[in-house]
DNA sequence: ATCCCATGTGTACGAGGGTACACATCGTGT
DNA sequence: ACACGATGTGTACCCTCGTACACATGGGAT
């Protein structure tokens, strides 16, 4: 039974558990459908997660560095563009994908409602996507970009409702000075 | 043992469920916490919703109800005054007080994401808003106010940061035209 | 070479949950 | 007056879960 040696399990249980959620939502996690995913046996999950609150911050974490490096391609540096139509399109591309790529996200960021444990995770996110937007607008008008594009989001994703990118690109226009 | 002849058993397993939720998050919700929630034995909450879901949809639309009658004083239908300091205020008072309102009626809200039958409610609840709004400015403009508010409860909510008023009035400005 | 500890494995227990179902009781239409 | 269906009650079954624990194993420090 030599599955001794297993240098990145951890990693492998994080992706494991991503796929979880993202099929079942977080309502499908636990120690026990992750150890499936991952084909490890159920002493290895608890050992290196004691809770599952400790699960989802190291996928969370993952998830954000994921988003943050695609948002970063999607947001060049240099000013010449229009922003608001930039971010419009972003979101277009990330809402028009696979459903479950975005509710996995979402899902895992609305979780730090009721989980402080995760807050500072989300906070995190928000303040280094903050950072991004601020290379092309000032830091304040930043974070009223961000809130608009979690409002838009949600409304999309909670009503079922489809995105309008034309509608997007000229509200977000009209928080920039 | 005579609890017969309970007329509006239903109203108080609704109310009895928006208090466990209120408690406990949906995590915490089930037929038999309902059940001792309400006083009622088990099969009674089964009896009246055969799925949490149900429970969930009656639930996030009393919630829904109330929250809408609170916005509609707070918002006078006279356009004198500064529709962004309102809105701006309004948030301010719901964020201010207990923490637990706030956070039940969100999680109902966001608990849309991963099931499709609470979608239409969420989707009534934006609607009333809207339309609530959009008695002070156009329909296009009262929904990208709603998302910028959503967005800013979001981040506020899921940071575990502070309310700034001020900064919600500016941004909710620009957002009119 | 040896020892210790991090890591991995298997299993068991108690708690809680959804569901089903048989039975009790009352309101109401006829 | 009566019967039937809506509503209420109690219980039992089977599943999944978190947790704990005893044991195995191999790497690296000494």
């Amino acid at each position: 039974m030599p599955r001794r040696y297993d240098p990145d399990r951890r990693r492998r249980l994080i992706d494991a558990a991503i796929r979880v959620v993202g099929r079942d939502g977080i309502a499908g996690l636990s120690h026990r459908t992750v150890a499936a995913e991952a084909d490890v046996p159920l002493g290895s999950t608890t050992y290196h997660f004691a809770t599952l609150e400790e699960l989802m911050v190291a996928a969370l974490r993952q998830a954000n560095e994921n988003f943050a490096r695609v948002l970063a391609e999607r947001l060049p540096e240099d000013d010449s563009g229009d922003l608001a139509a930039d971010l419009a399109r972003a979101l277009g591309e990330w809402l028009g994908g696979e459903r479950t790529g975005v509710e996995l996200e979402y899902e895992l960021y609305l979780a730090a409602l009721r989980r402080p444990a995760l807050r500072p995770v989300a906070a995190e996110w928000t303040e280094d996507a903050a950072a991004l937007l601020a290379r092309r607008t000032d830091p304040v008008t930043a974070r009223a970009l961000l809130a608009l594009m979690d409002g838009i989001c949600l409304q999309v994703l909670l009503t079922g409702g489809s995105y309008d990118e034309e509608y997007a690109r000229v509200a977000l226009a009209r928080l920039i000075p």
